[in-house]
This record gives C-alpha cells, sequence and structure tokens, in this order.
DNA sequence: GGCTAACTGAAATACGTGTTCCACTTGACG
DNA sequence: CGTCAAGTGGAACACGTATTTCAGTTAGCC
C-alpha cells in the first residue's frame, strides 16, 4: 500500500533521505482530498486541494504524481474502514441482521462521500477499484451467508442480488435526501423484496 | 416546444427567412447528439457533434445558442416519449402491471442513456428538467394508484417509494449488464418488497 | 554552524474544450 | 439570373485546469 520511491529498503541502511516536512505534507495533501471529498465539492481540484492543505499545487502532483494518484490513494484510504466494517458483520451471529447493518452502514458512507461516485467513474484508479473488488467480496459473502439461512430468496442469482445491492445502496445514497429515518425505508424495501416470496405473479 | 427565434408569427407573414439548409442542419446536430448520448461516448464534446453531424463547429453553438441549450433541447426531446409512455400507463386497468411495465421501461431507457445521468447533473437544463418533472409526476401517479389498489404497502409515503424506484431504476440500469432478464429480477425485487408485507421485523 | 541535496511554491507552460470571428457560400425572393 | 442577407466552417480566441520549471529554502547530517 505504501508509494515506496526509488528506495529500496525503506529504513533498513540510513542512506534513505526522507525529509519530515515531505512526510507531513504528504500527510495534509492527504487530509486536504479526504476533506473536500466528504465536502462534496464540486470544485476538486488540484488548486483546491493544495489551498486546503496549505501547500503549493507543485508539491499536491510532485508527492503523488499526478492528480489521479492521489484520488486513488485518498478514496482507496476511506474505503478500507468499510471494507473493514463488513469482514466484521462476516462475524456477527445473525446473518440477516448483519447484512442490515452492513447495508445501513455503506449507505451512509456513500451519502458522505456520494460525489466519489459521479466523478471517479472516468478515471483508472487501481488501488481504489482493489478496495471496491474487496467490499464487491465482502459483501457477496455476507449475502451467501444470509441466503444460506434462508433469509434471502433464492430464484436469484446471488451475484444478481449484490449488484443489485450494491447500486442500490449507491443510488440510495445519491438522493441527498438520506436521513437515517429513510435509509431504513430503502433498507425494509430491498430486505422484504429479497426476502423468499410467499405470493408472486 | 419550438425555439422560436425572432419571429412573433411563425409563418403568418411571408416576411420570415428561415433557410432550408439551417433547419436540416438542426435536425442533423439533433440527431447526432442523441446517438452520441445512446452511444454512452465518454466525448461528448462539441468537436465531435459538428463531425458527426457533418457540420463546423460554429454551426453546433449558433444553432441552439451554447452546447448545454443543445444537450437540453436533445436531452428533453429523447424525455418525451418516456413521458408519453406514463400517461398511457395510467390507462391500464391494472394498476400493479401499469407500474410494473413502466418500470422495466424506465431501466431499459436508463439502460441505453445512462451516460446522462452521469454528466447531466452539474448543468442547468430547463426543458430537460421540465421534462423529469413530468416523469416524476406520473410516476408518482402510476405508484398512487397502485397504492390505492392494495399492491403497495401504506407504511412508507409515496413520495418516498418515488424516490426509491425513481434512484433504483437509475442505478440498476447504470450497472451496464442490463438484459432484459435481469431487469425483470430487479424489478421483481422492489414490487415484491413495496407488497404490503405479512411478515417483517 | 556549515554544507548539500531534498524539498518547496509561485509562475510559466501545456492542453482540452467551448465560443467567437470572419471571409466565403448559398438559399430565397424579385 | 441577380442580388444579398442568412448561413457556413475552420481558425483564432478564451478559459479552466493539470503539469513542469526553477530560483530559493530547509531538514538532515557532519
Amino acid at each position: 500500500m505504501e508509494w515506496a520511491f526509488q528506495m529500496s529498503t525503506p529504513a533498513a541502511s540510513g542512506v534513505t533521505r526522507r525529509r519530515a516536512d515531505a512526510v507531513r505534507n504528504r500527510q495534509r495533501v492527504l487530509g486536504a482530498t479526504k476533506t473536500l471529498l466528504a465536502e462534496g465539492r464540486a470544485t476538486l481540484t488540484v488548486d483546491a486541494i493544495s489551498r486546503k492543505a496549505g501547500v503549493g499545487t507543485a508539491t499536491v502532483v510532485r508527492t503523488f504524481g499526478s492528480k489521479e494518484a492521489l484520488i486513488d490513494a485518498a478514496v482507496a484510504e476511506l474505503l478500507e474502514p468499510l471494507v473493514q466494517r463488513g469482514r466484521d458483520a462476516l462475524l456477527e451471529p445473525d446473518a440477516e441482521q448483519a447484512l442490515r447493518g452492513f447495508l445501513v452502514e455503506v449507505i451512509a458512507f456513500q451519502s458522505t462521500y456520494w460525489i466519489m461516485g459521479e466523478r471517479l467513474g472516468e478515471m483508472d484508479l487501481p488501488a481504489t477499484t482493489a478496495q471496491r473488488a474487496a467490499l464487491n467480496t465482502v459483501g457477496l459473502d455476507l449475502i451467501t451467508r444470509a441466503r444460506d439461512d434462508g433469509a434471502i430468496r433464492t430464484d436469484i442469482d446471488a451475484s444478481v442480488v449484490t449488484v443489485l445491492i450494491g447500486e442500490v445502496t449507491y443510488a440510495v445514497a445519491r438522493s441527498q435526501s438520506a436521513s437515517p429515518a429513510l435509509s431504513e425505508s430503502y433498507v425494509s424495501v430491498i430486505m422484504d423484496g429479497l426476502r423468499p416470496q410467499q405470493s408472486r405473479p
């Protein structure tokens, strides 16, 4: 996950020169980017980021190689705890409740960072893509478990359910007005729709 | 809905000068734009549109005033038949089936024109906004009717249901792999989730 | 403290893309 | 046909924004 510039072994031989202010600035830039992402500002420019971080534009680009690489790093870092949350959910005893709770969490996350879904599609973000894949995997696991538990209908393929849930959480979050109460309504509809059906045409 | 330049009454007095090639070019540009929207190209530039239409860039901008106005006109025109389809659905006898059919249609539409949802958010498109409002209204009507028919649960506000359905169809369509069969699965889940519930926690 | 290379930031540059200019063409009307 | 304003297209321009340059600054090591 580390960026690993030209150095071969990070801190093995004392030859490495890595200045403290550079490290600090890197954190500042990353923090500023995350903040701007959370604020959902339409203007996610290098200039805005550098101003927020209190550094020059060159520093922003130089530290990460390019703007895209910076976004990639920032988003991947934001996604990580969500993936972890999903893994934790896998350990909860009640499969359905675990899935339900996870869904609410994902909606809350996407509510905050909805701007991501809007603009990130057209970028090439390796680290972010990896985290999204991880998120997808853990989601599939949660669904499969709930399914084995008899909480989810089996006439629809599990992967289809994954896509459905993934897109729906994104969509619901996108409709700004995502109060906890609304989220609950949405999750309710989805979970009920996914339940093994008693009567269907 | 017509653009109505400087002329007061279209064809009343013979004073109006409106050249045939200008009208033809207008159609070409509009058609090219619609085609590009359907193709979901990432590059919806004036240059691409003009090339596709076989006219100069100036013509594209001059005819509509600006790129945004052109997009607005094109999208509004694409949306119109969908709104009409919704109004037709209101006349169908079975409220639930009418809603269901309309949803499938909307998903199909958004599947084709998913690119719209991605980029149009940040533009100012009066005509498109009007059509979307109309679409929303007819959707709400369809839902209300299905609800009055006892096909939809009443513990969730109708407008919330509208938002949910609107966003979900958009989201589902966005996940490119929207084959008719998949659409059916999605609609199935939503409709079942919306049905008056027999058992819920 | 002094030396040096890593690091910095403001300004210059590169670039994609929407809009305007303008010399030229063409449809409409007599 | 002849006239001429509406219309045209490609080039120039405007503009926002990512990236690079470079003269200066500073952390790290002696």
